[in-house]
DNA sequence: GTTTGCTGTTACAATTCGTAAGGATTGAGA
DNA sequence: TCTCAATCCTTACGAATTGTAACAGCAAAC
């Protein structure tokens, strides 16, 4: 899991280092700039998820930068500005800004108003399935397995099946049959056996120790339980 | 179109009547409350596209109203509050809401607010002529792929037709029926590998590394992943 | 008529997945 | 505790799927 990205469009160094070390404690990356130029130079490479900008900036209007953001690129620009007028306000606002803050500002307050932007941001865009458990997180939109230290390794389309269904129903027993009803195969005398080795090829992958495996425990003669503390986003 | 509603829940009824007008005003449809209760009701019929809520209410808490409206319900809230400290802010956004206006307030910043978030709600949908996805920038206008450095390299139509499918549901398993599907050919013994090599000329204009392609992942009997943060307009 | 570039086809290499076979484990009954 | 059959795990191998380079047909531009 990424952290989110917030860039920082500010000519003034303090309150760049405020801000994203606030924006840091709270867990998301920051990038920072003094001038526009670089600012947009730097947008050819990565997407942040929302932008913070001040509008008096030495190398160009903050208003015409706004608005190319907004409307032209479609990112979340957050101003911020020392110009309490509500003029500017709703001029800032027309021109397709998400919100707009006063210097002198709270950090805290910045903070919280991000997380409202990322939030609704989240909400348009339901993003592909990932579950955590037990120190493990399983990406299924990129097919890997993230360990504890966020090394990833892929897992297959056919092994991804078998952990999903683990995973959609942890701590209870899975019978054979309900596998291969749900897998697809025909529930005959071979398939019995690659459903086998998919296990087998996933628990290898999820490190498991053979004598005393910890997530994917055999019940034998009825099916398999998946041991874990499963939090799916 | 039909004219999108706002409610109005405030226990002041000058308050009621400015921010009412205000918005009719600027073309919206407004509905007006004094007490959570009558709120409440009304929202089992209709679901208003922002509420607009004031947390001094008589017969509720504010904020869990917010918290329920915003989180269980997914409304788009935007708090009016005559507590102006940085910790009432930061509660009140935390919980789910947009945004926080501090009373006394300017009913044009209202209308510019309430305009911003209906703003982000519509621009959920649209496909365009020009997306970004992790540095890249696809015009299909012209038919070209622009570099993070501004280098642009020219792509085929039949490259840019899987491209498309790909940018319009990133992060998605793509299935090879329904490329087929769309795209146009008869899923048939040759044209599957048409739509390979396709893919594969793509790859190499997005310098995927055949090892370990980032952007366009292989699923093994099932078809293709993107993998990108996509932004069109 | 030639050239240029796009598109599909073919062929072969690389990857994945199921199958078979042998070894290991489980649990019941003696 | 010991034995044995049923069940399960794992390894190796082959079939199916996919990647990519090279070639051929085709249309548009010059």
């Amino acid at each position: 899991m990424t952290k989110p990205l917030i860039t920082i469009l500010d000519d003034e160094p303090a309150i760049r280092t405020m801000l994203s070390e606030a924006l840091e404690d709270a867990g998301y990356a920051t990038q920072c700039f003094g001038r526009a130029a670089e600012f947009e130079l730097a947008l050819r490479r990565t997407t942040p998820d929302v932008c913070l900008v001040d509008l008096g900036l030495p190398d160009r209007d903050g208003l015409t930068l706004v608005h190319r953001l907004a409307l032209e690129q479609g990112a979340t620009v957050i101003i911020i500005s020392g110009r309490a007028q509500v003029q500017d306000k709703i001029t800032g606002l027309e021109l397709g800004a998400d919100d707009y803050i006063i210097k002198p500002f709270d950090p805290a307050e910045v903070v919280a108003r991000v997380r409202a932007r990322l939030r609704t941001r989240a909400a348009a865009a339901p993003t592909g399935q990932t579950a955590r458990f037990n120190g493990w997180i399983a990406h299924f939109d990129r097919y890997s397995l993230e360990d504890e230290t966020g090394a990833e390794t892929p897992f297959s389309h056919a092994e991804g099946e078998v952990l999903r269904l683990f995973l959609e129903s942890p701590n209870r027993l899975i019978t054979r049959d309900y596998m291969q009803d749900t897998l697809g195969g025909a529930a005959g005398d071979s398939f019995d056996r690659a459903m086998d080795v998919r296990i087998s090829r996933l628990r290898t992958k999820l490190r498991e120790d053979p004598k005393n495996p910890r997530l994917i425990k055999t019940i034998y003669g009825a099916g398999y339980i998946f041991l874990g503390d499963v939090a799916w986003t």
